[in-house]
DNA sequence: GATACTATCTATAACAG
DNA sequence: TCTGTTATAGATAGTAT
C-alpha cells in the first residue's frame, strides 16, 4: 500500500515476506486495538504460520477469566443477571467453537490414521497406536460429555432470558 | 481517520460507535485477510461485546480441522513427521490456552458463587445450585482429565521431536 | 439503518544507511 | 537484518441521501 500497489498474492521472497508480515501484524495489532477502545469491544487476532513449528502469535496477552470476573462484580447489581447470562453464553460459544474443529466428521479416524501412518515411517516408537486411539477417543468422549451437559442445564435457562 | 483526526477513547454516541465498529470491522477483516495471503499464514480475528448478549463475531468462518487434514495429506512425505507433530503442538496450545480461560485460581468457585447469587435475585429459579455447582464440577473434572492425558501421552513425543 | 462520497488520516512498499 | 524515511496506497470520519 505505498510506493507501489502490491499483488494481492503469496510474496516468494523470504526477506520481503518476512519485512512485509512484521509490518502488517503491527498494524493489524494496532486496528485491533484502536477498535477495541473506540467501541469498547474486546478483540484479538491470532496468527499462525501452517508450515513453521512456532507457537500462534496471539494479540491481547491471554485474557484472564480472573480479569473478566472481577470487571463482572464490579458492575451494578441492577446489569448482573443479564451480564451473567451473556458470561455463560460466551462460555458456551468458545467451547462449542473447539468443539466444532476437534470433532468434524471423521476427524477421529483421520487423525488416528494419518498419525500413526506418520509415526511408523519415521520411527518415533515410544508412541503405540492404542495411545493415539485411546487419546483420540477420550478427546471426544470428555467433549461430547461437556457439549451434552451445556446443552442440557444450562441452554434451558439462557433462552429464557431472551 | 478521515475529516478529522478521531481522539482514541470510547465513542459515547451511540450511532457514530456503530458506525465506526461496522467500518473498522469490515477493515480489520480485510487487513487480517490479506496478511493470510501474502504471507501464508493463518489468522483469525474474534470480537465480542462485554456489554450485549450476541456472539462472538469471527473471522474466517470456522476453519475446519477437515481441511487442515487435508492439506496435511497433500504435503511430501519428507516432512510430514514434522508437520503432524507441529499439529499436535498446535493442538495442545489451543486446549492450553481453553484451559487456561477455564480453570484460573478459584475460578470454579467465584463462578458458582456469583452465577447462584444473581440467580437467586432475579427469581430464575429454574436452575438449582446443584446443577450450577455439577456443571462447573464436570466441566473442570472433564478439562482436567483432557489436560493429563495429553501431557502424559504426548508432550513426550513432541519433546522428542525437538 | 444502509449506502455513497470524498477529504483527510493512517499504513506501508520501496529504499537508504 | 534492523531502523528510519517518504511517497503512495488504503482506510475511514463526517456528511448527505
Amino acid at each position: 500500500m505505498a510506493r507501489t500497489r502490491v499483488k494481492l498474492a503469496y510474496i516468494t521472497n523470504d526477506a520481503t515476506r518476512k519485512g512485509t508480515y512484521k509490518k502488517r501484524k503491527k498494524g493489524l495489532v494496532k486496528k485491533a486495538s484502536k477498535l477495541s477502545t473506540l467501541c469498547d469491544v474486546e478483540a484479538c487476532v491470532v496468527i499462525y504460520f501452517s508450515t513453521c513449528d512456532s507457537q500462534p502469535e496471539v494479540w491481547p496477552s491471554i485474557v484472564t477469566t480472573h480479569r473478566m470476573l472481577s470487571n463482572f462484580k464490579e458492575m451494578p447489581a441492577m446489569g448482573q443477571s443479564n451480564k451473567m447470562v451473556n458470561l455463560v453464553k460466551k462460555r458456551i460459544a468458545k467451547i462449542e467453537e473447539q468443539l466444532r474443529r476437534l470433532r468434524g466428521k471423521n476427524r477421529r479416524k483421520e487423525l488416528t490414521q494419518v498419525m500413526y501412518q506418520n509415526l511408523g515411517r519415521n520411527g518415533l516408537n515410544t508412541v503405540k497406536e492404542e495411545d493415539l486411539n485411546d487419546l483420540s477417543w477420550l478427546i471426544d468422549q470428555n467433549v461430547n460429555v461437556i457439549d451434552n451437559m451445556l446443552h442440557m442445564r444450562i441452554e434451558s435457562f439462557v433462552l429464557q432470558e431472551k
